[in-house]
DNA sequence: CACATGTCAGTTCGACTGACATTG
DNA sequence: CCAATGTCAGTCCAACTGACATGT
């Protein structure tokens, strides 16, 4: 069994330090536009999958519908997505972006886009996929059960 | 932690996926050891570096020292490392492991490198190191100010 | 009834800022 | 005085759990 002597020579710690350093640079680049990550993210998915429930939300992005509230109240006083006031099916309301939330959601992909792009300027086309199946065969064999 | 759409063909996204879905698989394999991963990483430094004081420990992990102080007051009251009642020199009160404390950081250094193994079953050694080679080179892109 | 959803309330937890005393 | 350190206090925030009403 390997030991990891030094913290420094670790894929894992390397790895942390590479999505801390994204996390960072993310948090920079969207903050002109008053938007944290998770705002973002919500509003990535929104732009994908218009209509959805704030529950299915929620389940679609691992947090719970109390959380959820929080960032689809945050983002709906901004004027960036609507909400029915009554639903129209059951009690999910279906959540759509404006077109203040779409203007603002081409903006942030925009910057989320180039701080990708200098996280990678220095690869490849073909370096750039290799990091990118090497990443998802580590979230691949995470998630098997440890046993 | 599977999400569709352009999202999936995203390096960044695969990194934050891949960091995510560590820090998961390290909180399982911490727990029965009753340790957090910022508690793990403590012992790992104090272990390496024995007798820095809270404040020392707080700038080389990039937190604060009133922080830091909650870790450090947790794990010595599990009895895991010790600070002298009284400062020898200037304020500074040097913190090293107790024998349990090494104990305990050999346990989790143990299954930590399990779970970085299990993450790299996959991978040959060659592999392993130009993974490790690409996530420095985007913290360094990344490090740099954007401009 | 069960089930999903929205929502209100309280909790918890980590990290932060501010302030202050002590020591070299 | 100044800088570093430890420490107390309060704030803030994001997530959580619990509880409940409402709708199919």
């Amino acid at each position: 069994m390997k030991q990891v002597g030094n913290l420094g020579e670790s894929v894992g710690y390397a790895l942390k330090q590479a999505a801390s350093a994204l996390r960072s640079a993310l948090d920079d680049a969207l903050r002109p536009l008053d938007l944290s990550v998770p705002q973002y993210s919500l509003l990535e998915v929104l732009g994908q999958h218009p209509g959805l429930s704030a529950a299915a939300l929620a389940r679609r992005t691992f947090v719970t519908r109390q959380s959820m509230q929080g960032v689809l109240q945050g983002l709906a006083a901004r004027g960036l997505l609507t909400r029915p006031q009554t639903a129209l099916h059951g009690r999910a309301l279906p959540t759509e972006l404006t077109s203040a939330g779409h203007a603002l959601l081409r903006e942030a992909s925009s910057v989320v886009a180039e701080v990708e792009q200098r996280m990678l300027a220095a690869f490849s086309a073909d370096e750039e996929r290799r990091l990118h199946g090497d990443l998802l065969r580590c979230v691949t064999a995470l998630q098997r059960p440890s046993g």
